[in-house]
RNA sequence: GCGCCCGUAGCUCAGCAGGAUAGAGCACAGGAUUCCUAAUCCUGGGGUCGCAGGUUCGAAUCCUGCCGGGCGCGCCA
């Protein structure tokens, strides 16, 4: 149950109820209507506006018409107490009963727990990753990968229907060299001297592998043909094994994608043909001319130039955008509004895309192109993560592309594990930049948000095991738990954790609203301080610790406590992509 | 030049659809260890929420202008 809903029902019916005592007018809009927890603990659990939100409507005093609403409200079982206070809140202070009844709930829902019907179903396309097929993926992309899985996980458990895409960039000018860097390897494999790799080639190692195969099976056979006999072959060999490449690094990762599109195939079936076919029936498309881009240095190789144009700014773009490059082929862009389009057409009216901040200049007329594709009925909301900052205990980590040599994101991977690279792509928001420290993530410590969410996890795990131990004949497994007899629990830094538990619900509801799996990580940094917390408390009062010695009662409440909070952590890890741990070495 | 993003404690950052006295970690100062894992916890000082206006019962949050930083602006994707 998400709390915040829940009683804003109850405010709704209370506010009905006065309407229909004549107490208030009828009809009044209650759409600004909040309930919310006020900021001050001292305020009481909840707080709403509603008073204050309604006051000029019912021609009240927001403080009358909240000592109505309060004295109304505080009659339901859930309510302990409701008092008008500031400039009109009501706040509320729900029963202890009402919030012992959330452990059970948790113990009795599981993983489940937190699970909104707020996505209704209704199908969302999250498309990220996304790299060129052109060699393996950097820690950048790995940003995008995590922000992006865990997004798709995040409105899957918000209730929506959700497809992980990953479009596969194989047409184009960047695989072509991809293909002459591996025929240059070819021609390595088969015993030629090749020297240093030329300026405008792929030089990194990885396609050396790829080239002593093609040399094993084919031969010399392409080896002085001309690059028109040999480019399709080797591009299609490039892509594909490039592509195996990246999936095995998205495998290291846990990322999993249910659908891979290709450019080519896309381009190849006429897509982009028939997409702009359908622009220019609407007048949306037409040859003119742009003006030179107005940055600080006038490109020496302008010239002016009739283009064919997509007319973005009717949508909201700044300018109309090119789709014919001067050679006469599709831009990047063309082919993108076509495979845009192939998505709508699939089912999806919601399509999310993660892209690498650089390409922020882009989002407007993907955004106008969707729209005019759709006729207003598809929207894409763009999510851009912004760049990593490897270091190594303070140190920065040299990430030079251009030798061929930068830091994969498997080395990253390899070397501090998947979940802490996980987790900490997590710990920011997708537009700031991150640092990652690859010292600091291993740390067992309280700066390593990693280590402490596991820690919680790990250390209930152990009050299970312990529990078990020490009460041999007590029932345990989460169904027992749940009927534990929770009125024990009634410290206020046990009712702390449960309330901050009751907010796993709202908690995704409002990640999910916002597009911002980075907020699940900061609500189980929460959790898992009020859990440590708590349990230091225990070694200044022993009462007050789990397992509470001759007192099996207690100890079976305070487990019944510390498993739910064991479910929320492993049900926020789960949708982040990382694996909660049962032990900490 | 235009567009978008950012500016919150010494540092790194949260701040939920505008709510009450702006939070956390690090760092700094002090304290807790016969402990269910002290790998943790507790206490304390520390702020003109870049600046100036506006909107309203109320603004770090929304709007406008300015300052500072970043990114983008046809033939890369």
């Amino acid at each position: 149950m998400n709390v915040y809903s829940h009683i804003k029902e109850i405010v709704a019916i209370s506010l009905e109820y006065l309407a229909a005592s004549d107490r208030l007018p009828h009809g009044l809009d209650a759409t600004a209507v909040t309930v919310e927890p006020p900021r001050d603990p001292a305020h009481g659990d909840l707080a709403t506006n509603a008073a204050m939100v309604l006051a000029k409507q019912a021609r009240m005093n927001p403080r009358e018409l909240g000592g109505l609403l309060a004295e109304t409200v505080a009659g339901h079982d859930d309510v302990e107490s409701a008092e008008v206070a500031g400039p009109g809140f009501v706040n509320l202070r729900l029963s202890p009963s009402f919030w012992r009844a959330r452990v059970a709930e948790i113990l009795r829902t599981g993983a489940d727990y937190g699970a909104s019907t707020m996505g209704a179903g209704r199908a969302v396309n999250v498309e990220y990753v996304s790299a060129n097929p052109t060699g393996p993926m950097h820690v950048g992309h790995g940003r995008g990968a995590v922000v992006g899985d865990a997004l798709a996980s995040l409105l899957a458990k918000a209730g929506f229907e959700v497809v992980r895409e990953y479009y596969i960039n194989d047409a184009g000018a960047q695989v072509e060299t991809l293909a002459r860097s591996l025929h240059l390897r070819y021609r390595e494999a088969l015993g030629e001297e090749i020297g240093a790799v030329p300026e405008g080639l792929y030089p990194g190692e990885y396609l050396v592998p790829v080239a002593r195969l093609i040399a094993a099976e084919d031969g010399d056979k392409w080896r002085d043909a001309a690059e028109d006999v040999w480019l399709e072959s080797f591009r299609a060999r490039a892509v594909d094994a490039m592509m195996a490449l990246i999936r095995e690094d998205l495998a290291a990762l846990g990322v999993e994608h249910s659908v891979f599109t290709s450019e080519r195939a896309l381009a190849a079936a006429g897509a982009i043909d028939d997409v702009v076919t359908g622009l220019e029936a609407r007048d949306l498309v037409y040859t003119g001319t742009l003006e030179p881009p107005k940055g600080k240095p006038p490109p020496d190789d302008w010239e002016a130039r009739p283009q064919l144009l997509f007319r973005a700014t009717q949508f909201g773009d700044d300018v109309d955008r090119p789709l014919r490059k001067s050679d006469g082929s599709w831009t990047y862009f063309a082919s993108d509004i076509a495979y845009h389009l192939d998505k709508y057409r699939r089912g999806f009216a919601t399509m999310v895309d993660v892209w690498g901040a650089d390409h922020k200049g882009y989002v407007k007329r993907m955004q106008a192109a969707v729209k005019a594709v759709s006729n207003g009925e598809a929207a894409l909301d763009v999510r851009l993560c912004n760049l990593v900052n490897l270091s190594e205990a303070g140190e920065p980590v040299k990430m030079s592309k251009r030798s061929g040599n930068f830091v994969t994101l498997r080395d990253v991977i390899d070397e501090v594990g998947r979940d802490a690279v996980r987790f900490i792509m997590l710990t920011r928001n997708n537009e700031a930049l991150l640092d990652f420290d690859l010292k600091k993530v291993t740390e067992q410590s309280r700066d390593n948000p990693v280590f402490y969410v596991q820690y919680a996890h790990a250390r209930i795990c152990s009050v299970l095991r312990n529990a078990a131990e020490a009460f041999p004949g007590l029932e345990l497994d989460d169904s027992s738990l749940a009927n534990a007899d929770l009125a024990i629990l009634g410290d206020e830094s046990e009712l702390a954790m449960i309330k901050l538990l009751a907010g796993w619900p709202r908690a995704v509801e409002s990640a999910a609203e916002a597009f911002e799996p980075h907020r699940i990580a900061f609500f189980l940094t929460d959790l898992a301080a009020s859990f440590h917390g708590f349990w230091n408390r225990g070694n200044d009062d022993e009462s007050l610790r789990f397992i509470v010695a001759g007192d099996a009662d207690t100890t079976r409440s305070r487990v019944a406590l510390a498993r739910a909070v064991a479910l929320v952590i492993a049900s926020g890890l789960t949708v982040m992509g990382v694996k909660p741990v049962e032990e900490m070495r």
